[in-house]
DNA sequence: CCTTAGGTTCGACTTGCATCGTACCTCTTG
DNA sequence: CAAGAGGTACGATGCAAGTCGAACCTAAGG
């Protein structure tokens, strides 16, 4: 079952909610976005100034980290956001380079 | 720009668009089935009996053909779809390896 | 201790999408 | 020509999802 903060284990991710998480124009953005940075780059929600209230910045997360696609991080201070690259390709392979090559 | 019948060229096919019509679990299904039989099958949309109307039906065949996922074939009596293989392999390479790991 | 920065949660609103029934189209077959 | 099979188009409806503002939480730093 996902942790307490909604982080499914590989074995639990469903495609079809990734495909969904993956679907919304500024969710892709975000994915795309990590995917152009270093693997492993931490990333706070508000860095990637979505044109959209905070609240729903806040939505947009949610529905990715328990996707599978994001695991959250607590610093303390900040949260950050980091790409479950390693687990998302061993899960589905291939998914990720889709997204990359758009 | 799509042909009359809204089939889009491979170039065309937007990854967000095809995401989307992958994420609805009946036309999931649908491209599921189509990975089950031999390449270049062709099925009638009936042929699915999804459990909605048939007018339903259209709509998500629609999407599908819209997307770029599938390809409507004119029998003069009985249209029927067949899976776009080959021109979604090429356009989005994995794509269809995904669905059917599934 | 108060302020600020970054996120979350909640309730309300609004848009989008799946669904349906009805009507219509085309081709085949009796 | 009428009837039936397979699909499409359109308008209406209901539910899911995106959106927002306001209130709240935690940690850092003056």
């Amino acid at each position: 079952m996902p942790d307490e903060e909604g982080h499914p284990l590989p074995a639990e991710m469903d495609l079809r909610t990734v495909l969904h998480a993956l679907a919304d124009p500024l969710r892709f953005g975000v994915i795309a976005g990590f995917l152009r940075e270093a693997d492993g780059t931490e990333r706070t929600c508000a860095s990637f100034q979505l044109p959209v209230s905070k609240s729903t910045t806040s939505h947009h997360f949610k529905v990715m980290r328990e996707a599978g696609l994001l695991r959250m991080v607590d610093h303390g201070n900040s949260r950050t956001a980091v790409l479950r690259t390693k687990e998302l390709d061993a899960r589905f392979p291939g998914l990720l380079d889709l997204v990359r090559a758009e």
